[in-house]
RNA sequence: GCCCAAGUGGCGGAAUGGUAGACGCAGCGGAUUCAAAAUCCGCCGCCUUUGCGGGCGUGCCGGUUCGAGUCCGGCCUUGGGUACCA
């Protein structure tokens, strides 16, 4: 991985014998804006770091170390060091390397997130957003895991989830604290509209995320004169086909009769320990017990409904309680026909009046329907007409009230762990929850544990069992009290660090006037797994600083513009040592028919997956780098295949790049040594292929598409190398085609310009612009489609007349020889375009 | 399970609804050479045909269209997310 953030990024190594030195890639965008060179990143966060350059541009900078939580920590740990220490060894010494050739840069800008100064600033935003209202502490059920994560990234302990297993997982009622995201839905949901330069599936993914729908809260009278019971539906207008309430095991009405019934305690317990991801939860056998409470269905009074707890009722969302209609949702038809329960049609398609099997009757809701009974005053409708009635006729019978859901739930940021940002809070016995003086700030870390060294292989969260640390005074009444011993969620560090890189040094979390004029970030750059959680929990947070006064209200949408780039892969090596896998790294394994074998023994070769250090699957470009250069290494990667897509790591192909890079180099040679006089053929030709190829190659470079930008320049350096053009247009050519090639190939491009006397730099020069006026052709070849097969082609004056163009397809010799004496049913010619001829 | 993507030659991949396979890799043939390296030129989806040509072809099935890799409906497979991996 540093091999790769060295010399993918950043580091540009010409020749092997030379020092090491660092070069800042940007290039003069083509939309007038520094730009960063691009590189795949693999990892889960390469900081994007912003910083001030003299020309005054802004300019985006991938940086190579890890700044959010896990990593950061790994390194850490590894070194033995604290974060502070480890990350700002790392930011000197390349600022040291930098020294020799004169480069320098504000590095102040850059600092890894898991300082306690940042901390420091973090947690008086938090206390901030405290105050604003903006967090909420309240009971959940967390997965308490006895292990602490950091020790076992070391263990690397793999199963599914990577890191999990081998842990006894705990569910633990805990009180926990929450971001009041959900406060915010409707903004977040509305606001993804106008992100027009985001990709139009991350917007998808985040509108399904917070799931906005329309339903209704029904009050259900019980009959035992309890409190009713509030049931949220989004489907009102199955109503009558409801058979059963469903309530969430954690329902204040299934906790209060946990004391009297040991079965449902059981049940409960059981609910409990059940995995609560989605994806298990959905997956689970639905399973339920009877309460032996019994509701009075609001409609049709005669009928009793019963009152179950469900295993696949969620307390978080809605009222925690449903009631069930098996006839229009399989999953209720599934339950009813397993404890035998009604199964009731509220509506037929129309004209087919049989009932419901095992089959629910789930129709799009556009599709028409016949309610049975007319039911709500509808009859033959929509669902969604059927919805929107009963939803109102609820309303007038005063039978229950429209409701606006949101899926999205509260972000609980509380972490059981020791790495995070402490949570700036103490726990008093007379005052309550007090907030921390901000005057105390940053809460650090403990270093060790008394006198001893923080030991991570004994359960539980080392902060609570710290001899000293918890204890302070209550910042409000004086008296002994206990620090909060919860982290924050490391996902609350990667939300704000971009507002921070705007003014790291500021004595508060931001500094209004450099936030002003630095946000928003022009162009993010991260992997499509932050799609949901990273970007959506981003623009929580720049909305919550607005509110507590760091950011400007322009600074709502804290990404402008967004690009998913896919992931690096390789095969994993992997064998076993007593039951505990190992993973070996790529150059330690030998392939021999299909199989892979380290020294004599034969191992697992699994499927290739995202690279990742824990799994040893990574690759080193160093050795593309060290063999060919930088250059070389970098026209590789980006002509291989396009950034946002996964890519399977192959070194084939490098060999081939760097011959093309030496013949460009030829060329400019050959060129230089030109007689200046000498007449030329083919100049304005060469130049409409300049001009063909600067419109073409601005455009792969400002849509991302660099693989086809380079293909672009591949034909055009062959046709330049076979020109036989004057020596003016082949030097203005190889002097574009250094411009051209400048973002993929910094240092040849500036070879060559310096070669063929150009003024400055190439990185300093503006980017070419296309002249559109010589693009334009006189004459065009139209394809001759027969039934849409192509089966020749015609070259006519761009501007002929239609009916011109068809006598000349008639009389073309394929068209006669298909047509066969007969005449053609229909002629399309679209001018310009193409030319179809249906028989 | 649900949400979002992706699927095109031996391989990486090109194609505003308009010539499918650009460009590159690998492979094959040739030039040059005593020979090789290097370099240069040509061929290169499958089937059929001496050739001209013809048929098929973008995961599968169906649809819209003069025309579909591209749009629509239904599947399959793979990847990402699924709220405590970050």
């Amino acid at each position: 991985q540093e091999a790769w953030d060295k010399a993918g990024i950043f580091t540009a190594k010409r020749d092997a014998e030379k020092p090491k030195y660092y070069v800042l890639e940007m290039f003069p965008y083509p939309s007038g804006r520094l730009h960063m060179g691009h590189v795949r990143n693999y990892t889960m966060g390469d900081v994007i770091a912003r910083y001030k350059m003299a020309t005054g541009h802004s300019v985006l900078h991938p940086m190579g170390f890890d700044a959010f939580g896990m990593p950061a920590e790994n390194a850490a740990m590894a070194s033995g060091g604290h974060p502070k220490d480890w990350t700002y060894s790392n930011i000197d010494a390349m600022v040291e390397q930098m020294k020799p050739l004169g480069l320098s840069l504000d590095w102040s800008r850059m600092f890894a997130t898991c300082d306690p100064e940042y901390y420091g600033q973090q947690q008086s935003l938090f206390l901030d957003m405290l105050e604003a209202g903006l967090i909420d502490r309240k009971p959940a059920v967390v997965n308490w895991d006895p292990v602490d994560m950091t020790v076992l990234a070391n263990e690397q302990v793999i199963d599914g989830k990577g890191w999990r297993s081998g842990a006894e997982v705990e569910k633990r009622e805990l009180t926990q604290w929450f971001f009041k995201i959900s406060d915010m839905a409707d903004e977040l949901l509305e606001a993804l509209e106008a992100l027009d330069d985001w990709p139009a599936k991350v917007r998808l993914m985040q509108e399904n995320w917070i799931g906005r729908s329309r339903g209704i809260d029904i009050p259900f009278q019980r009959k035992d004169g309890g409190a009713p019971i509030l049931c949220y539906s989004t489907r009102p207008d199955t109503m009558r086909g409801a058979s059963f309430i469903a309530i969430a095991p954690d329902h204040p009405v299934a906790k209060a009769l946990e004391a009297e019934r040991p079965d449902l305690a059981e049940f409960i317990d059981e609910c409990r320990k059940m995995d609560t991801t989605e994806a298990a939860m959905e997956k689970a056998e639905k399973k339920g017990v009877d309460t032996g409470i019994r509701v009075t269905h609001p409609v049709y009074p005669d009928r009793d409904l019963p009152v179950w707890i469900g295993n696949f009722v969620l307390m978080d969302y809605g009222t925690g309680a449903v009631f069930g209609c098996p006839a229009h949702d399989q999953r209720d038809l599934d339950f009813a026909r397993k404890y035998d329960l009604l199964v009731q049609n509220a509506f037929y398609m129309p004209g087919d009046e049989t009932e419901v099997g095992n089959e629910a009757l789930v129709p799009a809701k556009s599709e028409t329907v016949s309610y049975i009974d007319h039911f709500a005053g509808v009859g033959e409708a929509t669902s969604q007409e059927g919805i929107d009635a009963t939803i109102d006729w609820f309303e007038e019978q005063d039978l229950g009230k429209g409701q606006v859901q949101f899926r999205l739930r509260d972000w609980g940021l509380s972490r059981q762990r020791y790495w995070g940002c402490p949570i700036p809070v103490v726990h008093c016995e007379t005052c309550g929850v007090v907030p921390e003086k901000k005057s105390n700030l940053p809460i650090e870390l403990p270093y060790d544990n008394g006198n001893e060294p923080i030991d991570f292989s004994i359960p539980g969260n080392p902060l609570d069992r710290h001899p000293t640390w918890r204890d302070v005074p209550c910042p409000s009444c004086g008296i002994p009290a206990k620090r909060e011993t919860d982290t924050m969620d490391t996902f609350v560090d990667s939300s704000w660090y971009y507002t921070r890189f705007t003014a790291p040094r500021a004595e508060t979390p931001t500094d209004m006037d450099e936030a002003t004029y630095w946000m928003n970030v022009d162009q993010y750059i991260g992997g499509i797994e932050h799609a949901i959680l990273h970007l959506l929990y981003s623009r929580f947070f720049a909305r919550a600083m607005i509110k507590t006064g760091h950011l400007p209200e322009s600074a709502a949408e804290p990404f402008d513009a967004l690009f998913t780039q896919g992931m690096v892969t390789h095969a994993i090596y992997k064998s076993e040592e007593g039951g505990r896998p190992i993973f070996h790294y790529p150059e330690e394994v030998t392939l021999k028919d299909g199989k892979a074998f380290v020294g004599e023994k034969e191992v697992q070769i699994v499927p290739s997956a995202k690279m990742s250090k824990s799994k040893n699957n990574v690759v080193d470009p160093q050795a593309i780098v060290g063999q060919y250069g930088a250059d070389t290494a970098r026209w590789f990667v980006l002509s291989d295949s396009p950034p946002e897509r996964d890519v399977e790591w192959t070194a084939s192909g490098a060999e081939a790049a760097s011959k093309h890079l030496t013949r460009v180099w030829n060329l400019c040679d050959k060129i230089g040594e030109m007689d200046r006089a000498a007449p030329g053929q083919g100049d304005e030709a060469l130049l409409l292929e300049m001009h063909k190829a600067i419109r073409d190659v601005t455009l792969g470079v400002e849509s991302f598409g660099f693989n086809a930008a380079i293909a672009k320049l591949y034909a055009f350096t062959a046709t330049l190398s076979k020109s036989k053009a004057s020596y003016a247009a082949q030097r203005q050519a190889i002097m574009t085609l250094a411009q051209l090639m400048a973002p993929m190939t910094p240092h040849l491009s500036e070879d060559i310009w310096a070669h063929q006397g150009g003024e400055g730099l190439v990185s300093t020069a503006p980017w070419p612009v296309a002249d559109e006026a010589m693009l334009v052709e006189d004459t065009v070849t139209l394809p001759i489609q027969i039934n849409g097969k192509r089966r020749d082609e015609i070259t006519v004056a761009k501007d002929m007349a239609k009916d011109e163009v068809e006598k000349l397809v008639l009389a073309n010799e394929a068209v006669v020889r298909a047509l066969d004496g007969g005449q053609p049913k229909k002629l399309i010619v679209v001018p310009g375009r193409i030319v179809n001829v249906v028989i």
